[in-house]
DNA sequence: GCAAAAGTGTTAGACATACACCCATGT
DNA sequence: ACATGGGTGTATGTCTAACACTTTTGC
């Protein structure tokens, strides 16, 4: 019935990082091969024979961008025939957080260049990239409502300033400090530390950490996080 | 670096059905050929070469089964090495909604029967299906949530007790009556009709219809719904 | 002493929840 | 007349949203 299929799998990677100075940015490639050679590209290529999705794209991210991240979903498969200009390429999107402070980036491979960009300034991409991006970013808005999605994006330890700036930057609006503050103090997933930190001028600030354990504690117990503001 | 590719690309379909009687139901298919001959399993096959994946999922449903779905949404696609004996095999699943009413099933191709079966017995699956009907009723919980996922399906006209017995048995517990209806009317997507209907003893209730265009207005205003209780 | 960022409580209104009786019909 | 399912309002408490001044530091 159907002729023999010849169908390739791919998967690339959506990786967020944020930076209190410069917002959130977006791990990208430039390709070093044909097709789309040059052109900027999310980190990702073919599936190995006996390797899982998932597998896959830490692979490839590492061999890409020496970036091995901590948080990684799936996000969406892109599959319409004509997407690569090769061959039919089904490629299974991942969407992953990171702080970028982590990591060194190194290209290797595929890649001849490696870098963070912010999401108001991507450049022109390979593929249909740029529309798994939109995805993505849609996705990172859609979780921040209902998971404490930020503490993967910030350090380790770091002033309550950062989350609220996080916030605001990816709701794209002011949020009131005391009450946000008070709602999140109010989950109890945060430890607040005897550091403090002082980046500019201005009073020196806490520094805070995030509890995972008490997170996830909370989580199985089926506690909703509403953390819109 | 990768030796040459051969993984097979499918798509298989979760459907779910209500019916006030049977409550939530999934159309299963019984497989003609091996592997898994005679075994219960999700409607689905490979890709062609030229087709998108929705609509490889479109042909295959109603090949298989008659159905022709109004709501389909991807869910996750599936690629562990093994979860097919025959070749490695990476399926892209889609989670369907329709009115049972509105089809008679018909078995085809690859299908030696089809059938609607409640969720609470489905029957031992072929290749790793289970896990894949688990991800969807996680997913249909999660929806009913935020999006008003009851009216794909019901019929066009329903009592609003249709829609009580629906969030009801979603939930898995007893809903209040009076303060469900007054968050659903007060939402302003729902119309009540003239016509009444009555199904065995007792007063006749109204009947109510979705006024979806209403409901899309709302939600490109950012309207949130949040139709827990 | 002034600019910059951190820290902190109260109040009013909106929304969610809890709760019980009457109505229209079939048998 | 009784059993069955449909229909409706109010009161209370909880959560959200709006709002501004003081503290600590660098310069």
């Amino acid at each position: 019935m159907i002729m023999k299929q010849s169908i390739k799998v791919a998967v690339d990677a959506v990786v967020f990082g944020y930076d209190p100075e410069k917002g959130i940015s977006i791990l990208l490639i430039r390709r070093k091969y044909e097709p789309f050679q040059k052109s900027w590209a999310l980190p990702g290529g073919l599936v190995g024979n006996d390797e899982s999705l998932e597998d896959a794209v830490r692979r490839e991210l590492l061999e890409e961008s020496g970036v091995d991240v901590h948080y990684l979903e799936q996000l969406y498969s892109f599959g319409k025939p004509g997407r690569d200009p090769r061959n039919r390429v089904v490629t299974v999107a991942y969407f992953g957080l990171v702080r970028p402070s982590d990591y060194q980036l190194a290209a290797q491979t595929d890649a001849e260049d490696v870098a963070w960009h912010g999401i108001a300034q991507i450049p022109r991409l390979a593929f249909d990239h740029r529309a798994i991006i939109d995805m993505a970013i849609t996705r990172l808005r859609g979780k921040l409502a209902y998971e404490p999605v930020g503490f993967e994006l910030l350090d380790k330890k770091f002033p309550f300033s950062d989350l609220e700036n996080l916030y605001q930057t990816l709701l794209g609006r002011e949020i009131d400090r005391r009450n946000f503050k008070k709602k999140i103090i109010g989950y109890g997933f945060l430890e607040e530390l005897d550091e403090t930190i002082q980046r500019k001028a201005g009073r020196p600030a806490h520094l805070y950490r995030f509890n995972k354990k008490k997170y996830d504690e909370l989580k199985t117990k089926g506690y909703n996080f509403d953390l819109f503001l």
